[in-house]
DNA sequence: CGCGATACTGTCAGCGCTGACAGAATATCG
DNA sequence: CGATATTCTGTCAGCGCTGACAGTATCGCG
């Protein structure tokens, strides 16, 4: 059933109908209610995809996740979750759906694809695995789109996130503080949130006298993580302290410490990043560097709303908080 | 840019060049070829809101989730994260866009509204929560419906899920088998394939000599989890074995059981369902149902696409399995 | 060379809705 | 009572695209 029935049920025009259920001031209040109760009783809602070609405004947000570095993850990962929750309350608080996309970059135009389908008004991109530039070229000339991710000097993005490098700095101190000599980054630096997560952390050590430093390379996954973190520590001496670039990766790192008979804290001291809900219920629950997703999502909505109303709002970076527990 | 400038520049009309993008078989091939690359340099997508409208086909999957009896779960439960990226890697691979909702149903329209919004192509349902007499309302009219959740006999819903009640029966002679005496089961039989998974349970111990059986009403996140069991516990004797609801109970109730001093499996077993990535990685790795999100997943999509084709099919019950770890 | 078959390409209505504009009805006032 | 303001309602074009239908060009063949 579409407008033009429901009109001629009422008796009134189209356009009348329309004004009505769009609660237009200028049609007259007992016709309106009629017209309401009229749809009501047979059911009837506007098509959206009419009304959005119409309006060329679609009430959708797209949330697209790219997947360059890490194609297992993201949907599975707690912390990413935590976050796309907290996206979808506060859109729906704003009158907006949620269109989940998860894109496996294939050529510069991922982005493009999205941007121009009409399909949404505005994207809130998570993580920017290792697309920096598709990123920001697209940044440059498209204003609806806001980032979850590392904020850059000079760049076109407008990042929410928290500050990674002072998140390195604070697990590094405190693992120092610890009595910790032998330091560990668990995680692939290419993302660019984990690149400064290290930075922070690396430079926090080279302050400090006899401690040394050193990255492992270790995927998003449990599993992977897991299996590389195993591996490295049959191959390698373990290190005293670590700091994982995800809690999801401080849990596996644990697992696999445990295998091998080391105990956390009392040989390996581990922080995690992230906070995710899980991180309290961990043997022994984990200490790590909070984000607040809930905040950061409400953040990008507020922020990516008002780039669709035209004003100009700048990158924010939230101060990151160690939250010690047992692990170290 | 519009396909009538790009017809413009390509010297045809709107239609040929409509052809020529969509793969029509009736345009020339030099034609076509001619076409795709100006509009690939010219930056030109098709506008798919305009052509959802056309074909009355958008190519969107609606991904709902009804919070009815637990407001705060669902997006942050990391066994609906699991499934909901399972959906996400089928529905992209079927050529699908996937348009994800969180609903707190208020009143009975809720499905209605995003059915006639015309929005969406389907819907994939995700847990039945509260709503069964709402949902089966809507089931007994709308095809493009797939459910996740519980199978009930001479429904209008085609569900997908594992066999609950066997489930619950597997879970219930693991403990027994074990020696257990006193079980409970954690969780809120209000939502159907709980309270299926507590009849198995139940079921199963009926049979059993001097085995006794309780439920204990939880919540489905973590904090109220572990707060709901703390208390239990505090009030209450131990049981000696637990089946728990979901594994996201599971590790709030080991939790609370470690605080209280218990040892798990020693003094209470405990069991958990779902089988979620995190489940090998608590301490003790967690003894559980397993259901299989991907393989779920992918049946969902198909079905649903079979639906939409107008086929007949059938809801699907998978077989559950124990998967055997510390806790129990 | 003419005719039909074949291979493309163009014309145009309309998917369901909205809003600018115009028109009708009613109220206000000198 | 007529003029003007005010309030409500109707008409209609068009958002960008698709596909039925019609039209044109090319080819094969007697």
């Amino acid at each position: 059933m579409g407008l033009v029935e429901l009109a001629k049920i009422a008796g009134v025009s189209v356009s009348t109908a329309s004004r009505a259920l769009s609660n237009h001031p200028r049609v007259a209040r007992g016709t309106r209610e009629r017209i309401v109760a009229l749809a009501q009783e047979h059911g009837f809602r506007l098509n959206q995809t009419a009304s959005a070609l119409r309006k060329q405004r679609t009430g959708v947000i797209g949330v697209v996740v790219p997947l360059g570095h890490e194609v297992d993850q993201a949907l599975s990962d707690p912390f990413f979750m935590g976050l796309l929750g907290g996206l979808a309350d506060a859109l729906t608080k704003r009158g907006y759906d949620l269109f989940l996309s998860r894109v496996v970059p294939q050529g510069p135009r991922w982005l493009d694809d999205i941007i121009a389908s009409g399909r949404v008004d505005g994207i809130i991109l998570i993580g920017q695995s290792d697309q920096l530039e598709a990123i920001e070229r697209i940044a440059g000339s498209y204003q609806r789109m806001v980032v979850w991710g590392a904020a850059r000097l000079g760049s076109n993005q407008i990042t929410v996130g928290t500050d990674n490098v002072t998140g390195g700095e604070l697990a590094a101190r405190h693992l120092i503080a610890r009595g910790c000599k032998k330091l560990a980054f668990l995680g692939n630096p290419e993302a660019p949130e984990f690149s400064d997560r290290h930075k922070g952390f690396h430079a926090a050590i080279a302050e400090a006298e006899g401690v040394t430093d050193m990255v492992v390379p270790i995927h998003l996954t449990m599993e992977d993580a897991y299996r590389e973190m195993t591996a490295y520590l049959a191959a390698n001496p373990a290190p005293d302290g670590i700091l994982a670039a995800s809690d999801v990766i401080a849990m596996s790192a644990m697992r696999a410490l445990a295998e091998r008979g080391l105990r956390v804290p009392e040989d390996v001291a581990v922080i995690g990043y992230d906070d995710i809900l899980l991180a309290g219920y961990t043997t022994p629950a984990l200490t790590t560097i909070r984000q607040d997703v809930v905040y950061g999502a409400n953040l990008l909505v507020e922020l990516l709303l008002a780039r669709i109303a035209g004003q100009n709002v700048g990158s924010v970076a939230m101060l990151p908080e160690l939250i010690v527990r047992d692990s170290a």
